[in-house]
DNA sequence: AGCGAACTCT
DNA sequence: CATGAGAGTTCGCTT
């Protein structure tokens, strides 16, 4: 051996199929969360990890069949046939391998009319001329007679990481034939799992002895005449035709037209990113925590260019130029309390970097800053805003925001708050991690060395800079130029404005409440602990079970994938054989109000102000919707009277104002009839009926609605939230408890009596699958790559998706036009009255007394005029001392 | 530190 | 076969 290159060649369908049916029987448990199926993708992944870790190859490639049909086909056209069909578990994973091997950085190569053997034969015996040690990795015994004094052929083994080698020797002992000599005996024995026929009572006995004898098939038909009389020979003379056919079916090509080259493949380890990427997808999480990354970030950190930057610790005005790119560093993603620890800003030619200190002395950036003229990019405003706000500066002129654009660009989640996935999923490499920089969880703090952060901030600046170009035309392409600057770059603006004016909570009031449910809480758990006989911990749904499934003894209704489900809807089915269910709903309850609600809210007012800040996130719901968090006040409860009593403790900001609440009607039913453009519909919302009476009219085939009882109404608009959702028979029976059946005879009436709403749905799904995405009334996109998925599960979700976005997201986007809106229209009235929270369909206002008439009227207008649709939108309203009294 | 179950809202 | 859209927080429990 003169050199040391080692070629891996892997036989990519058949080791997945091993691996398949070596996880066969994790199928159920092995999927991620879409429901896709993952054993195949798994037990692959494992055999590369071993395989590669062990021959460390020089040169790698997996090969696969192409199509259906090989040349072998034409000269015989039964060749593999009666093979039953690919389960369709397995063949839903295939579209994945490709992520797999990119994150193994392994080539992959198929070639029309040849299968994985040929391509694999060929470039074996290519590297073996050229001095190649030569590994192939397979599931099929077929390739063993590519072994030869250069070439092993390792078969993956039942176990899914075992595998057994062939080499030349260990063939010729164990089969008594040279690996030459398999095709020879497939002539003759044939082959029943590629349905070769061979000669007929000819088996592999058999033909081990002709072969024994003549070595091949060639030779003993060149000596068939001195074969003595028997059948045998006459089966021999009569099918000498099929048995030159079948070894030359079973002969691999190893000269296919393969063209692809050696050199090309060369190895060189795992795409980290693309292997994090897989991981991620598939719910691996274990590797995906086993993972080394140094290495990896490292390697980052050397390919990054070096940048031009300069440390400024005196700011004149030459440094700022109109169309710059700014950013505010800050440790903790809660800018309201986070300080800014670092300020950078430029463009291509210059980039500047300076402590806070320095910055927020200067006029010359406050000058910038403030000064509308002077446009400026960024990566997230709303933060940007606020952090500048803290430091007594109001930003203007914001022209373009990165993390925005990206949102409506992809719709993908970027609320890891990181720049830098904004910037790879754009395709821009020059900026890294936050967390390789500061470090990541508890650990998090300023790099010893501040060149560091400062050569960080500085490539932010650039990537916010070269990206704003980019991401601008590209939301040009998408005619979303005006979501950007007309809607979400506005509102981030107006976001900012209600999230520094925060709600004002009465912590008096909670602390009171807390006291009274916690007597509530110990009196409730002292009543489960009797009639269970013993104490537990009643929060831990695993404890639970056991008390109620094993020592009582109750029916298990529903299982979860850890355990037994103690969830509502199955305790409620226990309520009446079961008296200690009634105390524990009775206690989560309470507990909930108790821990998230009462402690949550204490925990996060200003003791200063006794304001409640709130931030929204723009970015994160897929349908455009906004979130909320630290704390959510979009989830406070409203629905039982014990919880809605929190709402009490939300107040307006002085005494004698008002807590004022408008919220839209029907709104997302409203949107299905004018995107519909279903005449029932329509007319109903014009008529201002009822619109659950008035479904419930046609579909119970009711002519008068004083007839419709509260059960009929009830059941109709459990129907027109399953449209909005996406619905499904057995989906609605849920839900109303009814037989599957009926659930099904109840859309199928609805369809009918609504044919708009049902053409609406086919339309939308169509064109969902046509362009693979979907839009809102506001071009608001949202791609479906799974809307074409051969997995039932992950395209029904993509279906239901497709209807539900454009109602859901239409909906969000005219929120979001009223509260730009009224935003300008307090402020050109001069009013006081101040915006505080949104809730999907409602805006929270504080007004003072004199103010209310004026708000009621100017609300109404806005949010009623804001967008024309084809049905009115209505807006109800209502005031009160605290936001439990707007109602 | 991260996940799943349970709960809250529109 | 599995089975209604979009979110966030808290808890217990495992790593």
């Amino acid at each position: 051996m003169t050199d040391n290159k080692k070629l891996l060649l892997i036989d990519g369908h058949s080791v997945a199929f091993r691996a398949f049916y070596g996880l066969h029987s994790q199928l159920e448990r092995m999927k991620n969360r879409n429901g896709l199926h993952t054993n195949a993708l798994y037990g692959f992944h494992n055999m590369l990890e071993v395989i590669v870790d062990k021959e460390k190859p020089t040169h790698a490639l997996v090969a696969f069949d192409a199509g259906k049909t090989t040349f072998r086909h034409k000269y015989f056209e039964e060749y593999k046939g009666g093979r039953s069909k690919m389960p369709s578990e397995f063949a839903e994973q295939i579209p994945y391998m490709k992520d797999l091997l990119k994150g193994f950085g392994l080539k992959s190569y198929e070639l029309p009319d040849y299968e994985a053997d040929d391509i694999i034969g060929t470039l074996a015996r290519e590297a073996e001329e050229k001095g190649f040690e030569v590994v192939v990795l397979t599931g099929d015994r077929d390739l063993t007679q590519l072994a030869s004094d250069h070439v092993r052929i390792d078969i993956t083994k039942k176990g899914v990481k075992d595998l057994k080698e062939h080499t030349k020797d260990s063939i010729q002992e164990e089969m008594g034939i040279t690996p030459e000599q398999i095709v020879d005996m497939k002539g003759l024995a044939g082959d029943a799992s590629d349905n070769i026929p061979g000669v007929t009572k000819i088996g592999e006995k058999t033909a081990l002895k002709l072969l024994h004898e003549y070595g091949s098939v060639e030779n003993l038909y060149e000596h068939i005449d001195e074969m003595k009389k028997s059948k045998r020979k006459e089966y021999l003379i009569d099918e000498k035709e099929t048995a030159f056919l079948s070894k030359k079916l079973a002969t691999i090509d190893r000269d296919a037209p393969v063209e692809i080259s050696l050199d090309e493949l060369d190895y060189d380890g795992q795409d980290m990113e693309a292997l994090i990427s897989f991981y991620k997808e598939m719910d691996f999480n274990s590797h995906l925590s086993k993972l080394d990354t140094t290495d990896y970030m490292e390697e980052l950190a050397e390919e990054l260019t070096e940048i031009d930057s300069t440390f400024v610790e005196e700011i004149d005005a030459s440094m700022f130029k109109d169309g710059m790119a700014l950013y505010t560093e800050m440790l903790d993603e809660n800018y309201h309390h986070s300080e800014i620890i670092c300020v950078a800003w430029g463009n291509k030619d210059n980039v500047y970097v300076a402590d806070p200190k320095t910055v927020f002395q200067s006029d010359a950036f406050k000058n910038w800053i403030e000064d509308e003229a002077m446009q400026k990019v960024v990566y997230d405003a709303k933060q940007t805003y606020v952090a500048l706000n803290r430091n007594e500066l109001t930003i203007k002129g914001i022209s373009f925001d990165i993390m925005l654009a990206s949102y409506l660009l992809t719709a993908e989640d970027s609320s890891s708050g990181d720049l830098v996935d904004v910037a790879v999923k754009h395709d821009y490499q020059g900026v890294s991690p936050d967390e390789m920089v500061y470090g990541k969880g508890k650990k998090i703090s300023r790099p010893e060395d501040e060149s560091r952060m400062h050569d960080h901030l500085a490539r932010k600046v650039l990537a916010i800079n070269t990206l704003s170009e980019t991401l601008d035309k590209e939301l040009k392409e998408n005619e979303q130029e005006d979501l950007l600057k007309k809607m979400e770059l506005p509102l981030a603006m107006v976001l900012a404005e209600m999230e520094i004016q925060g709600i004002t909570a009465d912590a008096e009031r909670l602390e009171k409440m807390k006291g009274e449910f916690q007597e509530t809480l110990d009196r409730v758990e002292k009543q489960i602990f009797k009639e269970a006989g013993e104490e537990f911990n009643i929060n831990s749904p695993k404890q639970l079970s056991v008390i109620l499934f094993e020592k009582m003894g109750y029916p298990v209704i529903k299982k979860t994938k850890t355990g037994y489900s103690t969830a509502q809807d199955v305790l409620e089915k226990l309520r009446d054989q079961a008296p200690i269910v009634e105390y524990i709903l009775e206690y989560r309850q309470i507990s909930k109000i108790q821990s998230t609600y009462i402690e949550g809210l204490l925990k996060v007012i200003d003791p200063e102000t006794s304001k409640i800040h709130t931030r929204y996130l723009q970015t994160v719901a897929r349908t455009g919707r906004l979130s909320s968090v630290d704390p959510n006040l979009q989830n406070i409860p409203i629905r039982l009277e014990e919880g809605r009593k929190i709402r009490q403790a939300f107040v307006p900001r002085e005494k004698g104002w008002k807590i004022y609440a408008s919220d839209y009607s029907q709104i997302e039913l409203r949107i299905l009839a004018h995107i519909s453009e279903d005449e029932h519909f329509i007319k109903a919302f014009n008529d201002d009926e009822d619109i659950h009476t008035t479904t419930a009219m046609r579909v119970f085939d009711v002519d008068d609605a004083s007839k419709i009882t509260p059960n009929m109404r009830r059941d109709a608009k459990a129907v027109n939230f399953g449209i909005v959702y996406g619905i499904s028979d057995y989906g609605l029976s849920q839900n109303l408890n009814i037989t599957r059946k009926e659930a099904k005879e109840y859309i199928d009436t609805y369809f009918e009596r609504f044919p708009g709403v049902k053409t609406f749905i086919d339309e939308i799904i169509r064109q969902a699958k046509e362009q693979g995405y979907v839009e809102t009334l506001f071009h608001r996109r949202r791609y479906l790559p799974d809307i074409n998925s051969r997995n039932f599960n992950l395209r029904s979700f993509a279906e239901r998706t497709a209807m539900n976005t454009p109602i859901q997201g239409s909906a969000a986007d005219i929120l979001k036009m009223a509260m730009i809106e009224m935003n300008k229209r307090i402020k050109e009235e001069k009013m006081q009255a101040t915006m505080l929270l949104q809730v999907h369909d409602e805006l929270i206002f504080e007004v003072p007394e004199a103010e209310i008439e004026k708000l009621e009227k100017l609300v109404e207008e806005v949010m009623e005029n804001t967008v024309q649709l084809s049905v009115p939108l209505k807006v109800d309203s209502s005031y009160g001392d605290s936001w439990y009294d707007a109602k």
